[in-house]
DNA sequence: ACGGTATGAGTTACCGGTAACACTCACGTC
DNA sequence: GACGTGAGTGTTACCGGTAACTCATACCGT
């Protein structure tokens, strides 16, 4: 072994970062009072807080989260356990958490998802707990968040992004949006409207089904057999050519606006025009969305309220003394944002 | 004051959960023992290592990370600093970087930016140093990363996701990918090729440009006066409008597929098809490209590579004990993707 | 039989903060 | 003048791990 020891016999506390200590024997003060003085105690005189600054800031020292958290058993680290964080609604989620969480003077920690499992979500959320998280936020995909939230102590103030009875909650009103999305198709004179449907096994893909189904019925319009598939502008392509081939389509509600995306190009590609003999709607309001040809008519979701009132929902129950009052659930509003995709009915 | 402590004389250690202490305790072993089952220290015997783990798992113990990490000086955390996290880049490198840091037994913390300026950027980099990560990320936008690094602790290891000479960083090629997509409209016989550029102060923007310049230039190609805008695709939209009156404009690289969704709409909306009339290209190869109207030939960058490759360069600087290597540069290579938006020139 | 060494485990100190409590004054009150 | 009070500060212990060092024992070769 060669001598690889640098650690040099120093005047105590040499090499590393400067301490509370350090700055506490520069100020000729008690580390205690650097403490105070750095959480904004109030009992502390101002000269003596002046003469503490002045030492920290001669030392360059900044205050180790680390042994804080320690001593506090608090991280101010929030966890975020997300679904493919590539997509844009988890990504806007995250965003818009972290930032919220930034102004609180909160850190997020993110983790994905090896696999859109229970498995997967329990795991994450866990390893998030082992590095002592002050709560936790679940964007679970079509995993439910009532059974991961199980497996989790019920001290940990979880929120889910996603419906859920036992925990706080934050979701996208799925059902008022496809109803005004239909509406606006039959007002439009269209005699019905065919749903290219999301994922049966995600409940948001559900709710829009049963959104645009109510709507309908409500019309006393026929309901097509809604056509199945995933998330996918692949997949709304597939089913867009088969749509294109049925004359008597006239409207579709696709479940996001990839699938519209995707429509769009099978609609295009076989000569049926949008909106002039097909209208297509969408869901999401992806930035993209407008610039689709045509510009596309969907059901905006304010992903971005979604976290912050997420992380609101939190920062309430890590606040929170006592019992855990009952979950809260915040259900936002969507928006029907009209563009170049929906049309009169040709009659 | 109401008596409000319920804090109960407890058999010492009563309410919180359990620590190393107590699973000794029970195992009957000291709490250093437990520690060294742990961390998987080799001299544990099996006999005393299954008894601890049993006593652990009576106890559910689970190690507190915040402790370790006090102790050794290391959170495992890596901080990410970046740019938009709503845009489809930034939101794949920071995703691939958790799933290649999750993989190692990192975590990541990620901190967006208030607003792209350089102050923001070094400050959330500074909030990260504070909570004590191990190593940062920087995905800085058009912020020079070389400036921001100045601010911080030259022993904390950081790789930046852009071009960068005093520190370690992860880039794609953003020269050979637009001299590939215009090689490619040349020899499909477009006479030039007009450039839908991205906002001249990012260095990308610049290297695309530079790209589609010299490869212009190779070729004998006349070089016409590049449209300047900004990445999104209303910008794209508003240059369109301009291209589309032009009846010589015959092929268009867009600087990113946003542009170039904005193009497609202008190009279709003024009645100019896309391939047979105009040939348009775009950069990234963002998911929806395939299914653009028509579906977009494009130059691929690869932001799960870029991601992965950062934090393996990272890790590295992590692991490596004595002196600072010279920075590190991974350079990633672009692929162009023929789609269906380009043609051969119309004779 | 004896020193040398590897193995397995325990003891004590320490990481860098915060919390609880003790202490010293200055001040106002009766 | 004794006493209660509150402001400002210091002392000591503790958060829950890890590191360094110590120690007892077993095994080895000679």
């Amino acid at each position: 072994m060669t001598n690889e020891r640098v650690r040099t016999a120093e005047p105590a506390r040499g090499g590393g970062r400067p301490g509370l200590r350090d700055v506490a024997e520069l100020a000729g003060v008690s580390h205690q009072t650097v403490s105070r003085v750095f959480k904004d105690h109030p009992r502390v005189s101002a000269e003596t807080r002046a003469k503490v600054l002045a030492a920290a800031a001669q030392l360059d020292f900044r205050p180790n989260a680390i042994a804080r958290a320690l001593a506090t058993g608090s991280s101010r680290t929030i966890g975020v356990v997300s679904f493919d964080t590539t997509l844009f609604g988890p990504a806007s989620m995250v965003s818009a958490i972290e930032g919220s969480a930034r102004d609180a003077d909160y850190f997020v920690s993110v983790v994905g998802l090896a696999s859109p499992s229970r498995r997967s979500v329990a795991e994450a959320a866990d390893r998030l707990r082992g590095q002592g998280v002050d709560g936790i936020i679940l964007i679970p995909g079509h995993v439910p968040a009532d059974q991961v939230v199980r497996h989790l102590p019920p001290v940990l103030p979880v929120v889910a992004l996603a419906p859920a009875q036992t925990v706080a909650s934050a979701v996208v009103d799925q059902h008022d949006g496809p109803l005004a999305a239909v509406r606006h198709l039959l007002d439009l004179g269209h005699t019905t409207v065919h749903h290219a449907a999301g994922p049966t096994d995600w409940p948001e893909a559900r709710d829009r089904m049963r959104g645009w189904r109510d709507a309908l019925t409500a019309a006393g319009a026929p309901v097509p057999e809604p056509v199945p598939g995933d998330w996918s502008a692949a997949s709304g392509y597939e089913r867009g050519k088969a749509l294109a081939l049925d004359p008597s389509v006239t409207a579709v509600f696709a479940a996001n606006d990839h699938i519209a995306l995707g429509l769009l190009l099978a609609l295009h590609e076989a000569g049926r025009r949008v909106p002039e003999e097909v209208s297509v709607i969408g869901f999401d309001d992806i930035p993209e969305a407008a610039f689709f040809s045509p510009p596309l008519t969907t059901v905006r979701q304010d992903f971005a309220a979604l976290g912050r009132r997420s992380l609101a929902l939190l920062l309430d129950q890590i606040g929170a003394v006592g019992a855990p009052a009952a979950p809260a659930g915040v259900v936002i509003p969507t928006e029907l944002v009209v563009r170049r995709s929906t049309a009169p009915r040709r009659t």
